[in-house]
DNA sequence: AACAGCACCTGTAGGC
DNA sequence: TGCCTACAGGTGCTGT
């Protein structure tokens, strides 16, 4: 569930919570979140202290002062917090201890979220895209496309741009008035710049109001993320078109449900 | 290369 | 308060 910006607004909330604190110790609740041996995870970063933390695409990295690093990727539930309520105490997979008695915990229902050992900060999340916040970068990469994938599929490639998830890859592409069936490489000059200009402002402007709570999401203090109510495509399905008043519609394409505006995003036809 | 299908999991919503 | 199905913000693997 969670995509870049809900992945950024944990991150900074963690920077200010618990860099700096110590890990007393790590229990594993549920094995399988951790990608690799459990014991050496545990062992790795008991009496370890926070020095960074990190977001690259959906991932959240945490380095820590010997150099050891790890991630975090939530993927559809995970959820960090700091003190588990009733509801979500069945659901902790992983729990950090701190020295100063304060906690962290990974809640995630599904158990699709994985934590990850990496060498080091260089080595870690390889093949990843570049991160698609700045005009310039979205543009760079749009232009080198050769597929004839659709445009959709291609932005919720991690390995063409690291971060976009199929909310804002829908409202993207609506705010650029592209449908989202469009091969990739058939993206002419006007709609590539309009793109690379839309893309980070939705998820900069997502990332102002905490990211999208649909359902499960929630930040480290619990709250719930703003941006769900400037949806314009993503979840509208059979609603008027904010634009145009053209009923949004819903298609399938690899898998993924797409939302559109049949009218505002007709480059197809 | 690119796609479909399934796997990984649980919870919820809707139809009956 | 039952049963059954479809669906969910993500990714990775297999087979065609």
């Amino acid at each position: 569930m969670p995509e870049l910006p809900e992945v950024e607004t944990v991150v900074r909330e963690l920077r200010r919570r618990i860099v700096g604190k110590t890990i007393d110790r790590v229990r594993v609740h549920w094995e399988r979140s951790i990608h690799g041996r459990a014991d050496e995870f545990r062992r790795r970063l008991a009496n370890g202290t926070v020095r960074a933390v990190s977001r690259r695409g959906k991932f959240i990295g945490f380095e820590l002062q010997d150099g050891t690093f790890f991630t975090i990727h939530l993927r559809m539930t995970g959820r960090l917090v700091q003190e588990p309520n009733a509801a979500d105490k069945k659901h902790v997979r992983i729990e950090f201890r701190f020295r100063d008695g304060s906690a962290l915990h990974f809640v995630d229902a599904r158990k699709f979220g994985r934590l990850r050992l990496w060498p080091c900060k260089s080595q870690s999340c390889p093949g990843l895209g570049p991160e698609p916040l700045r005009a310039e970068m979205v543009r760079g990469t749009l232009q080198r496309l050769t597929t004839r994938r659709p445009l959709k599929t291609v932005l919720l490639d991690q390995t063409v741009l690291a971060g976009v998830g199929n909310i804002y890859a829908d409202e993207s592409l609506f705010a650029a008035g592209i449908h989202p069936l469009t091969p990739a490489c058939q993206l002419d000059d006007g709609r590539r710049e309009k793109l690379s200009r839309v893309l980070p402002d939705v998820l900069r402007g997502a990332i102002q109001r905490n990211g999208t709570t649909l359902r499960d999401y929630r930040t480290v203090a619990g709250a719930r993320g703003e941006n769900r109510e400037r949806l314009q495509a993503y979840g509208r399905t059979g609603q008027p078109c904010f634009v145009c008043g053209a009923t949004i519609e819903k298609i399938r394409i690899s898998g993924r449900s797409a939302h559109f505006c049949p009218h505002c995003q007709r480059s197809l036809k």
